[in-house]
DNA sequence: CTAAGTACCTGTCCGC
DNA sequence: TGCGGACAGGTACTTA
């Protein structure tokens, strides 16, 4: 599940195999997973175009076109952009092949084929909506904890389903949503109104320390996901909530739980994570 | 406006 | 061994 620290982790992977070279051929296989603009049309704008740059902003990738044109890509839940040469076997599910001028292939997988592909312009038309009203993101000048606590304000939403929406917070899923929970001793379930000011600062502090440490780590694999030279990420072992069901608490050694919460699995400490405002901070680290 | 529920999609896993 | 069903979750869309 591709989320900020995973996209991120394949921008950099492929930097130095795109920026520079020359698309020469693209083909599509599956013409729904171009979301924009009509096939016919992507292939026209993108063939024989130069990419000068990769970015992100939230889980979205940005390959820069030397036309002006950004190709953006989501990954969704399974997708991948693999960096290959055309002798490699084409694995199942493989839906764009770009063919490079150093004798490369970007090629986009993607089983579940909730992924897409956006080609836009300067004006963005044909951005999914969800791209044009991105909150701000873990780890930049704009994520500060008057931000967060201000978007939480008066929310009578659950927290956790407050933290996975992306017009909120941009690059957040649900992996990390819960680790950083657990972090600041939060239950999942509490309303966002309910957060005293102390605890918006931990969930402040944990957001972006989760997103660092997996960064740093190459992301989490938890099931498909790798990056654009095939490697897995190795930040699983740094979970402590999520994915841990019925296992001990790392910190106190009750039972992790799971509940469902927005149709999205959370788990959560139920020892360490209490649902009322009770202050406790024993059995928690200083996030700093 | 906010909040909650469902559709989309298919490989994997579990119980019988 | 085979098979039905639950499950995984990011986002768009619908409903209240």
């Amino acid at each position: 599940m591709p989320e900020l620290p995973e996209v991120e982790t394949v921008r950099r992977s492929l930097v130095a195999g795109l920026v520079g070279r020359r698309i020469v051929a693209a083909q599509v296989s599956l013409p729904r997973v171009i979301r924009y603009p009509e096939v016919a049309a992507f292939l026209t704008r993108v063939t024989d175009r130069r990419i000068t740059g990769l970015g992100r902003r939230a889980k979205y990738l940005l390959i820069h076109l030397d036309s002006g044109d950004d190709l953006m890509v989501h990954l969704r839940m399974t997708g991948r952009l693999l960096l290959q040469r055309p002798a490699e076997p084409v694995e199942s599910h493989t839906h764009v092949i770009l063919t490079l001028d150093d004798s490369h292939q970007l090629r986009f997988q993607d089983a579940r084929t909730f992924g897409g592909f956006y080609l836009l312009g300067s004006d963005l038309a044909g951005a999914p909506p969800g791209f044009l009203r991105l909150g701000a993101e873990p780890l930049t000048a704009a994520f500060t904890r008057g931000y967060l606590r201000k978007t939480l304000q008066g929310r009578k939403g659950r927290v956790k389903s407050l933290l996975l929406n992306q017009d909120l917070i941009g690059g957040l899923g649900n992996i990390y949503a819960d680790e950083a929970l657990f972090r600041s001793g939060i239950h999942p379930a509490c309303t966002g109104a309910s957060l005293t000011a102390p605890a918006v600062s931990r969930l402040h502090a944990a957001i972006n320390q989760v997103i660092a440490e997996s960064l740093a780590l190459g992301g989490t694999t938890f099931y498909s996901y790798v990056d654009g030279q095939g490697n897995r990420g190795q930040n699983v072992e740094n979970l402590r909530v999520y994915g841990r069901e019925g296992e001990p608490c790392l910190v106190c050694g009750a039972r992790i739980e799971r509940i469902v919460l927005g149709g999205r699995s959370s788990h959560y400490c139920p020892s360490c994570q209490k649902r009322r405002g009770t202050q406790r901070q024993r059995n928690k680290r200083r996030e700093q």
